[in-house]
Order: structure tokens, then C-alpha cells, then sequence
DNA sequence: TAAGATAAGAGGGACAT
DNA sequence: ATGTCAGTCTTATCTTA
């Protein structure tokens, strides 16, 4: 563990301005590992270059805590015996106190609340970068989507959304939100599956950590589900290429807005085949892309309305040439 | 046999109370 | 805070060409 500590001043040599506004006027709150831009308040902590296991991040916690609680023993015994010390103003005997050892006792009590709040922290780290490497081994995801992940732990933390609340869905769903972030493709499903806690209420605690932290999610293009789910079904380069054009004209007319990326997918692959005179099922397309077979028929009907007539090879070629 | 239709249920957003 | 409403997506089952 110590090696790891040392390599911790390493963490933050990559960030020198703002990328919004250019400001060089940056906050590090080093608790979360969070750097803010004084000008215009933009969190720039994902444009830290910051490869390496998740628990450097988890390290720099780690530093602060020792150095208030002294050994690691003492961390994982915390409790004992600490927290009823420093209560009321008279001594063992129930004489009453002088100012001076009062203001004394004061401080002590103030630094020892201070400490255990510290600590608190620290074990929920611990228990939850636990979780979370045995999620993401068990998901096959890659380090900065890990650290990424611990990352958004920690601000939730940090944030105290988690008291009252299960840490595994907090995992569950920081890995769920990182894999968007980076556009992984991971089903909240899969990653349910992996972990204690339900989808429900993964899904809840999903949306929460979205909403509190104002994580900003990029918009998962429908066209990015195209080549997987074509590779898939095997289907000829040139379907694809349609499948594409389709989509782009689709968005043209505002027609994928608000629906599921992966059924806009499949209906376009779908509608695709059919026009190229490939031959694929609809139950076919839609496994593949991970949808139901209703769906698939639903935003083709969609497709179908805004796009009445055929993309042929030609246009297909010259919409993807515009471009 | 594939495609389409319909029903029922879950879950969440918007909006009002 | 709680309830209602419209809309989405899912599973299951039935009908049609």
C-alpha cells in the first residue's frame, strides 16, 4: 500500500486551465479528487489524464486519514472507546471544569468529531472499492472506466447522497453512469446481474447520482449500434451503409428523438435489409440489438412515416457524402 | 412461418394538488 | 409529499398473410 501512496502527487500534473473558459484559476478539493474552475465553475476532472488502479484515487483519502489517525491499525478500530469520550463539562468526579480546560476539552471534542467523520468515509471507501472491483472484474471493464466510476463514488460520497442508502447500488450504478460516460456499451442489466442489489433500484440510484451530481451524459447515437449489431446478424457492408444513411435522415427530421437508441438501430438495419432484399427476421435483428421485437416494429412504423420513400444505394451514398 | 396486433404490467417523467 | 396522466418498453399470446 505505502509504494502507492508515494505515486499519489503524480494525480493532478496534466491539468493547467479550464477547458471552458481557459481560466488557469483552478480549485482541487483534494477530499474528492474534484477540481473546479473558479471563473465559471465547470468540474474539469474528467480531463485528467489518469490511468492506473482505482485505488490511487482512493489513496489520497487514505493520506489525509493517517495523518489524523495515525497507523492503519488504529483506522480499521476506530470505534473503540471514542465516542463517548469528551461529553459534558465536569471531570471524573463531577467537579466542574476551569475555562481553560473546558476551551481544551472543546477543541479536543470538536477534532475528534472532525476525525470520525473522516474515518466514516474511509470505511465506506474501503467497502465500496471492494464492490467495486469485483463488479468491474466480473464486467470486464477497463481502468479509467473504473476510475472513472470511483471518481463519481466519490463525489456522491462527498455529497452524502449514500447515508440511508445501499453502497453496492452506489457502485452498481457509479460504474453504470462511467460506462455511459465513456460510452461503453453496458446494459443496465448486465450490470445488475452482476451485483446484490436489484435493477430497480440500481436504476434509482442511477438516475439520483444524474440528477445530484449533474453529471452530464452524452447522447448515445443510434448509429453507434449499427456496425455491432450488423457484424452480428453478418449482414453486406452496403446494408449497413444504408442502415446508416437512413438514421442520419431520420435525425434530419427530428425522428429519433426520446426513443431507444438500440430499437432505432435495429428498425433501421431492419428496414435496411428489406430494401437491400437481404432476408432477416425480426426476431433476428432484434436479439441481436438487444431489443424486443415490439420495439422494433414500433420505430419502424416510425421510420416508415418520416420516411416514406425508399434510400436507395445512390442516395444513400450521396447523404453520407454531404456529410 | 414470419409478421403484425393486442393486452397487461412495470417504471419513470411531467404536472397538479 | 402524493396522485394522476400520457407515453415507452417489455413479455406473452393471438391472428393474419
Amino acid at each position: 500500500m505505502e509504494r502507492d501512496v508515494a505515486k499519489v502527487t503524480t494525480y493532478y500534473l496534466d491539468v493547467k486551465s479550464c477547458s471552458r473558459c481557459g481560466s488557469r484559476n483552478l480549485i482541487r478539493d483534494t477530499k474528492v479528487g474534484e477540481e473546479v474552475c473558479s471563473e465559471c465553475g465547470l468540474v474539469v476532472t474528467e480531463e485528467i489524464v489518469n490511468p492506473g488502479p482505482e485505488w490511487r484515487a482512493f489513496s489520497m483519502e487514505e493520506r489525509t486519514t493517517r495523518a489524523r489517525t495515525g497507523t492503519a491499525a488504529s483506522y480499521t478500530y476506530y470505534d473503540m472507546g471514542m465516542s463517548t469520550n469528551f461529553i459534558g463539562n465536569r471531570d471524573g468526579r463531577g467537579k466542574q471544569l476551569d475555562h481553560k480546560t473546558m476551551n481544551k476539552m472543546r477543541m479536543l471534542r470538536l477534532y475528534d468529531n472532525r476525525s470520525k467523520v473522516e474515518d466514516t468515509w474511509g470505511r465506506n471507501l474501503k467497502i465500496a472499492m471492494v464492490e467495486l472491483e469485483r463488479l468491474s472484474s466480473g464486467l470486464h471493464i477497463p481502468d479509467p472506466v473504473k476510475e472513472q466510476a470511483a471518481l463519481i463514488y466519490r463525489r456522491a460520497l462527498k455529497r452524502d447522497l449514500i447515508r440511508g442508502r445501499s453502497i453496492e447500488a452506489f457502485v452498481a450504478a457509479s460504474i453504470y453512469a462511467a460506462c455511459r460516460m465513456r460510452r461503453l456499451p453496458r446494459l443496465l442489466r448486465t450490470v445488475s446481474k452482476q451485483s446484490t442489489r436489484e435493477q430497480k433500484e440500481i436504476s434509482r440510484t442511477y438516475r439520483l447520482l444524474v440528477r445530484e451530481l449533474g453529471l452530464r451524459m452524452p447522447i448515445d447515437d443510434p448509429i453507434k449500434y449499427v456496425s455491432g449489431i450488423a457484424s452480428k446478424l453478418e449482414v453486406k457492408p452496403q446494408t449497413e451503409f444504408i442502415a446508416v444513411s437512413i438514421l442520419r435522415r431520420a435525425a434530419e427530421r427530428q425522428g429519433l428523438t426520446g426513443k431507444d437508441p438500440r430499437g432505432m438501430a435495429a428498425a433501421s438495419i431492419y428496414m435496411a435489409c428489406r430494401e437491400v432484399g437481404e432476408r432477416r427476421i425480426q426476431k433476428e435483428v432484434a436479439r441481436a440489438a438487444g431489443t424486443s421485437e415490439v420495439t422494433l416494429r414500433n420505430r419502424l412504423r416510425g421510420l416508415e412515416e418520416i420516411l416514406p420513400e425508399q434510400v436507395s444505394w445512390d442516395e444513400a451514398a450521396a447523404i453520407t457524402v454531404r456529410d
